[in-house]
DNA sequence: CATGAATGAGCATTCATTCAT
DNA sequence: TATGAATGAATGCTCATTCAT
């Protein structure tokens, strides 16, 4: 199936190397084949990732609940660890999709939009529970953004960069990154 | 000079919209003459791309000498501003790097050293101050990976993706991360 | 109906525009029926202007029983008119045979056969009422194409190359070539 | 040079049979010179055509400077020959011009400009001229308009859908043109 | 050192036509 | 009769790179 194939070469070869003619080659179809299902390349890597963004943004990080204390740090845990195994689970792609969002305004559009979503949802949460820098309100919304670019470049780096020490959810980096966030809101 | 019209080049147009004809035409010489000078186009960007990341992670972020207390956050502050600052001023080059380190393993290679460097001052310098973790020792190296991991990707995200939050280093936005460095940091 | 719906994308596309997806589309079967009643482009178009050519040649000029002359001209007016109308009422179809004349043989052979036929009935005319050129006979053929090419291209050229003067059927116009007629053949 | 064989290959396929790819090997060039020289198709094409619509319009048919009379039938005659020369000699690149005035609005644009020109300058003739029709004075637009149509299409017609009565001017053939214009215009 | 014309491989896209169901 | 998925040839266009001058 061509969806499929698209998927795989994407992982395999990046966005812009990713040819139409590498895709219908790996799904076995003729080249015409492909503008039967996809107007072009952006199409399909549009199709692609919109299930990965929903995986990513929707499941592996529902709204937190309560602010994490040291106490029930375990939520905040399970989250960070569900970020970064997801991220770790399809590096190629969200190499990709880096890459594409250099390219295309749309596929940017669309990552932004769940980006957009999620930071919302955090920033709600901080200025819920009133984190507070020294005496003064800490920028709710800055403070989310950060936290979360924490996290997604952390786990960008690992596949894009190669970075090795990013490239594995291991219980150490889980461990350091949740005291990480622990900390910076003042549990 | 082929070298300076390169920069606007790359500025304006990115890695990969950057054509050598674009660039010739920008100096005002012959098209061949790129060719006395430079390889290709991952070359020329090479050349471009130093000074700048030599600027970034050698002059704004030289090591900081002592642990950031509530007291001293000063010196923190500035070198905080002064990263910040650095991506902001330059934001089109850091997205055609950004660009580029996709496409090219030896522009990615080059800007890793970089990072690399400044990871092992900064994890050298956690290490030193015995930054805790619980009971536990913080794992450094995580730590100081994920701290510069939030900045950078603070800061490119303003113009790659046109966050406007993250589009000028505005004072609550240095104290803000500042504030959320010193806590990770149990400071 | 296939036919229909072919009629009305070579009205709105031209011919090199109607492809047989848009005219399949348009007649709401499925792209390959159109292969059970046409061995192609060429082929249905054929069908759709062979009634306009019929109506075009055969109805609104039936052969002309007296020479005109100023008293009668009545007669003469009524044909041209008639003549002017039919191409203005069918513009785009028009523009669509002269753009199918040009990419196919059969189509011209077509067209050419009802014009011929019309030249000849026309020249016949000219010949039996002696139309003089000074002392010598005028040659009734030449004059006979010669007229026919001035209302022919007069009337395509209003639609095919949006020329305003000629794209309504006016009294004033039909009455300025009626008088050219006229005067032309000596009456 | 890649013009002649642009001009060779339109003479012998026709606007849309002229493929870039025919061009240059024709001109024995590689396919990319083609884009060094023109944009595409559309642009060689009319380099090639303006030559000979200046030729046409500008030089064979220079305003006539008196009204014609049976006397001096001579100057129309002599232009009707030049106008009618002129499309039989380049025959199969009027018919290129036909098939490229359908596809492309600006190769329209360009001949309608000239074909413009040429009917004001005669549309003005006329009307100094006061040529009457009846009581009433001629529509001198129309008429000028009508009358180029003839000459034109005749013209068209003779290469374009090989007429053979239109390929070559001859006497006989311009002789009638001229009583045709002259009677019309009421000499 | 400098020029810039020429190259040609590479890629996206369209569409008439076929054929198994 | 009708369907519509699949085909693949054809074409336009870009651009890094070479090389004779």
């Amino acid at each position: 199936m061509l969806l499929e194939a698209a998927r795989t070469v994407f992982g395999e070869r990046g966005y812009q190397g990713a040819t139409v003619a590498a895709i219908t080659r790996e799904a076995h179809t003729a080249h015409g084949t492909f503008y039967l299902y996809f107007d072009n390349r952006e199409d399909v890597f549009l199709q692609v990732v919109n299930d990965l963004l929903d995986e990513l943004y929707q499941h592996s990080f529902t709204p937190i609940e309560d602010l994490p204390s040291q106490g029930d740090a375990g939520m905040l845990r399970e989250r960070i660890a569900a970020f970064i195994t997801a991220w770790v689970a399809h590096g190629p792609l969200w190499r990709a999709l880096l890459e594409a969002s250099l390219a295309s305004a749309r596929v940017q559009a669309r990552w932004m939009e769940h980006r957009r979503r999620f930071h919302a949802t955090l920033s709600e949460r901080l200025t819920h529970f009133g984190v507070e820098l020294g005496g003064r309100a800490l920028d709710a919304d800055t403070a989310a953004y950060a936290l979360n670019s924490m996290l997604e470049w952390y786990a960008l780096t690992g596949t894009v960069f190669e970075e090795p020490r990013a490239l594995e959810a291991s219980d150490d980096v889980i461990d350091t990154l949740t005291t990480l966030w622990m900390r910076a809101l003042g549990g």
